[in-house]
DNA sequence: CCAAAAGTGTTCAAAGTACACCCATGA
DNA sequence: TCATGGGTGTACTTTGAACACTTTTGG
């Protein structure tokens, strides 16, 4: 702080939001459709300006609701990362905070204002096509969720409120690109006290024996007492 | 974006940095008392207006080399989180990027402008001490140190470029608050092919069998293949 | 020689892996 | 009854924890 604050040049800021939710063509997220210039007509991750008072937080979720139409109660939102380099954006010297959020099978995105449409996209589709440091950003939040997933509940942010395990081993499999093999997937999970409660219902689905329902008992981002898979990749 | 952009209010940037280092007090936090209002007299983190094309890592540098005097040549520096509660400063709206930086057994700081003083403090000194947001800001970077020391060559950092495994060792202990067996630590680095690499030379510190010393193979933040202790905590 | 720290060997327990096998359902 | 997916049993392998023991120095 050589000078006086006020010497320096004010910012814009805002939030960027990586939705992420899992589709039957994979991992999917939701890109808009740029209405107006700079990168007009082309993907980007739904954001906008930070209000004057305020949080950072509030405002991904405002934003969200605002450009996609998505109901914001089941899903989780936190930081991600900020993305800062001078020449981000053509127009301006603009700050963003990036979210990452997870959501369990998507209702259908509304476009909002300043977009022609919001659509989820699979990841492996919009890679490299992104408008400013989107692509970036998403690669980091995908990066990022693959580390959660193994030692936090997360995993549960994409299904419904209630699921088999056969169902969460298939949010693992599809994020982390392996196969898990169902028996011992079976034993680790339940043998977690803090991730899963067995609700006694079944549910039958097409052939084979009914699976045991589950719900969450933590929500997404909290930590589990044991990792659940213990390598990367 | 419902309105234009340039609608929207200015917001100032800044960064802050969470210098860490081992000390015979323990792990040791860099703070500075503030010369000006607000809270002029107290502690906070070094920190300081980002620049109008400078990039946030850049910005991070700059405030801790303007600040502090620290060399940043052998400095680990990397981005927190993003702190923009509307009131964490009573002056205007500030957001902050909180970075975390790790340096080997430091020079002594000198005070830069706008700080009485700049100096190694025992983070369990400063606890709650801290003006704005600095002890949420500081709680959250040791987390984060703690986390990073399992799957990162981050320990690293905090020592100089050549070491012994009980230097390594220390620098676990004291951060995780725990005791590690030598004998198992021993092995356990030394079956990682890609954290450290032994020099051949060996070192002889006052009584007992002289220790191999090593040198780091990765740099500070890189990912290690084998996470190192298995356990947080 | 003795104390102290470095480094190695050995044993035991816990956790992960592979895979065989039984269970319950729909076609 | 047969194919299919849910769920359990079990043997094997790997990893980590505990700790005894040897090595190499300074006092």
């Amino acid at each position: 702080m050589a000078r006086h604050e006020s010497d320096y040049p004010f910012v814009y800021v805002t939030v960027d939001i990586v939705v992420l939710t899992l589709r039957s063509e994979g991992l999917s997220v939701l890109a808009i459709r740029r209405d107006q210039p700079p990168y007009a007509g082309e993907l980007a991750l739904p954001g906008g300006f930070v209000g004057p008072d305020e949080d950072l937080l509030a405002a991904a979720r405002r934003e969200l609701t605002e450009e996609t139409g998505l109901d914001g109660r089941r899903l989780v939102l936190d930081q991600l990362a900020t993305y800062g380099a001078p020449d981000r954006d053509p127009r301006h010297r603009i700050v963003s905070v990036a979210h990452l959020a997870v959501t369990p099978v998507a209702e259908t995105p509304h476009a909002g204002s300043d977009a022609r449409s919001a659509d989820w996209l699979p990841v492996a589709e919009v890679a490299g096509k992104m408008a400013f440091d989107h692509d970036q950003i998403l690669t980091d939040a995908i990066t990022r969720l693959r580390g959660k997933l193994e030692y936090t509940a997360l995993a549960t942010s994409f299904l419904p409120e209630e699921f088999t395990l056969a169902e969460l081993r298939g949010v693992y499999e599809t994020i982390w690109g392996t196969v898990l093999d169902p028996g011992n997937f079976q034993r680790k999970i339940r043998s977690c006290t803090d991730f899963v409660r067995p609700t006694g219902e079944l549910r039958s689905v097409g052939r084979g024996r009914p699976a045991e329902l589950f719900v969450a008992l933590k929500s997404g981002t909290d930590r589990l007492a044991v990792p659940i898979i213990g390598a990367y990749i």
